[in-house]
DNA sequence: CTGGTCCTTGACCCACGGGTCAGGGAGGTG
DNA sequence: CACCTCCCTGACCCGTGGGTCAAGGACCAG
C-alpha cells in the first residue's frame, strides 16, 4: 500500500480489526517485540493482507496514535463545563483524563514506547502540546482572577498534563487497585491544590463536583476499541466471506 | 560469557566503554534501533569482543539501569537534611532529583524504553517503587504532624515520584528552556503546594533552601558517565594494546 | 456473462543482525 | 623459556522477520 486506498465497508473494518488487534498485541508485549506475523495471525489473515491497508507496522502505530489522540481531546471537551471558574474546569478535565486513561489503558501504554524511533517521540510529544495548549488556556484565566498562584504559565500546565498522565501511567501498570473514579477525584483534588493560590480557593473547588456518574457499563481495563461487530471467527482453512456481515451492513 | 568473569582494570575498563558507549547510542537512537554492531564500532572494538563482557543487549541494558538507579538514590539521600521538616525534606529530594535527572539525562531517556520488552517494565519499576517507598516514609511524617493534607500515603508519594519524573522528562526533551536551578526550585515548590494542608505552612517552607549550590563544575547534558580516562582513540588497523593505560594504572 | 475492482492468500526472497568460534597476541608467573 | 589467563579479532552461520508477488475468489456494474 502506497497511496490512500479506497475501502469499502469490509476494508475499513478489516482495517479496523487490524489496528485493534495491533493495539492489543502492542499493550501486551511491546511495540517491537511484536511481529506483522503477530498481528495478522490474531486477526486471522494472511500476511500479504497487511501491506494492502498499511505501509509498514511504523505506518499502523501512527494511525493507532493519532486515532485516540483525538478521542481523549473530545473526552475532555464534553467533561469540561465552559461557564465553570477555572479551577473548577481544569478539575473536570483531570478527572476525564484518568478515567479515559483507565478505559483505554492500552492505547497509553503503547504510547509509551518513545525513543523505540525518533520519530515517534514527535508524534507523542505534539499530543501532549495540544492538551498542554488546552490547559494552559484556562490556566490563564485563574492567573488573572487571582485563584491560581502566579508561577510561569507553561510549566504549571506541564504540571497539570503531567499529574495526568503519571497517574495515568500508575494505575495502567497496576500500582493502584482503587476504583478509577477515586483515583480520577484524587487526581482532581492534587491537581486544584497543586494550583490554588490559597487554600481558600481550592476547597471551594473540592466539593462542587459529585456528580458520579452511574458508570455507563463501559468495562474497565477494555481490550479493544470498538465494541464493534467483529465479522471474523477463528478458522482452520474455511475462507471467511463477505456476505455475512455485508448482509448486516445492508440490512443495518 | 555466561558466568561472571574475572575482569582485570583493563577488562574493567573496557567494560565501562561499552556501556557508555551503549548508553548514548540508546539515547540517540532508541534501545531496539540500535545494533550490538553500533556500540562496539563506537567503542572501535570487535563485535565478539562484546561478547566477552555481556550475555546480549539485554544484560547490558540491565547493568545500565542498576548502576544508574544506585546513583540516583545516593544523590536524593545527601541532598536532603534528616533533621529539617518533612515538607521541607520533600522539596530538597525534589529538588536533587529533577538536578540528576537533568545531569544524567541519557540514563532517564533510556528508561523510558519501558514496553520494548515486558522485563524492563519491572526492572524499572522497582526503582520507582524504592523512590516511592523513601518518599512515602517522609510524607508519613508531615501527616502525622499536621503540615501535610490528609489523604491516601501511597497515592501522595506516587504524586510526588511521578511530578519529578514528568518534570524530568518534559526537561530532558527539551521543552523547558531553563536553566536547571530554576526548574528544580519550581518543582520543590510545585510539591510543597501539593502536598501542604494549608497555605501558610507552604509558605513557610517555601524559602527555606536558598543555598544555590556554586555548580560543581557539572556538566550539563553530559554524554558519559564517567569522566574517566578514554584508553582508545580511532584505529584503522593499528590494535590498540593495553600498555598504554596500564602504565597509568601501575603509576596511579 | 464479461470485465473490473477490491480483497485475500501463502509461498518465496533476502538482508540483517544475533550469536559462535578458531585462532592469535599480550602480559604475567614459575 | 614454557605456559596459562585474559583479551581481542573478524569471518562465518543461520534464524527471523520484513516485504513482494502471482494467482485467485467475491462481488458489482453493465
Amino acid at each position: 500500500m502506497t497511496e490512500d486506498r479506497r475501502l469499502t465497508a469490509q476494508g475499513q473494518e478489516r482495517k479496523e480489526q487490524l489496528l485493534d488487534h495491533a493495539a492489543t498485541l502492542f499493550a501486551e508485549r511491546g511495540y517491537s517485540e511484536t511481529r506483522i506475523l503477530d498481528i495478522v495471525k490474531a486477526a486471522g489473515v494472511a500476511k500479504g493482507l497487511f501491506y494492502w491497508y498499511f505501509e509498514n507496522k511504523e505506518a499502523l502505530f501512527r494511525e493507532l496514535v493519532e486515532q485516540n489522540r483525538f478521542r481523549l481531546r473530545r473526552a475532555q471537551a464534553t467533561a469540561i463545563d465552559p461557564r465553570a471558574e477555572p479551577l473548577l474546569r481544569l478539575r473536570q478535565g483531570a478527572e476525564a483524563s484518568v478515567r479515559y486513561m483507565a478505559t483505554y489503558a492500552n492505547f497509553f501504554a503503547l504510547l509509551e514506547v518513545e525513543n523505540l524511533e525518533k520519530t515517534f517521540a514527535d508524534e507523542r510529544r505534539k499530543g501532549t502540546e495540544v492538551h498542554t495548549a488546552d490547559v494552559s488556556a484556562i490556566i490563564k484565566d485563574g492567573v488573572a482572577d487571582g485563584t491560581i498562584r502566579d508561577e510561569p504559565l507553561d510549566l504549571l500546565a506541564y504540571g497539570v498534563v503531567g499529574t495526568v498522565g503519571y497517574y495515568g501511567h500508575f494505575h495502567r501498570t497496576g500500582r493502584m487497585p482503587m476504583p478509577v473514579d477515586d483515583l480520577a477525584a484524587f487526581v482532581g483534588r492534587w491537581v486544584v491544590c497543586s494550583l490554588a493560590s490559597d487554600d481558600e480557593i481550592a476547597r471551594r473547588v473540592f466539593p462542587t463536583q459529585r456528580k458520579l456518574k452511574p458508570a455507563p457499563t463501559v468495562q474497565v481495563a477494555v481490550t479493544r476499541t470498538r465494541v464493534a461487530p467483529r465479522p471474523r471467527q477463528h478458522r482452520h482453512h474455511v475462507v471467511l466471506k463477505r456476505h455475512w456481515f455485508r448482509s448486516k451492513t445492508n440490512s443495518g
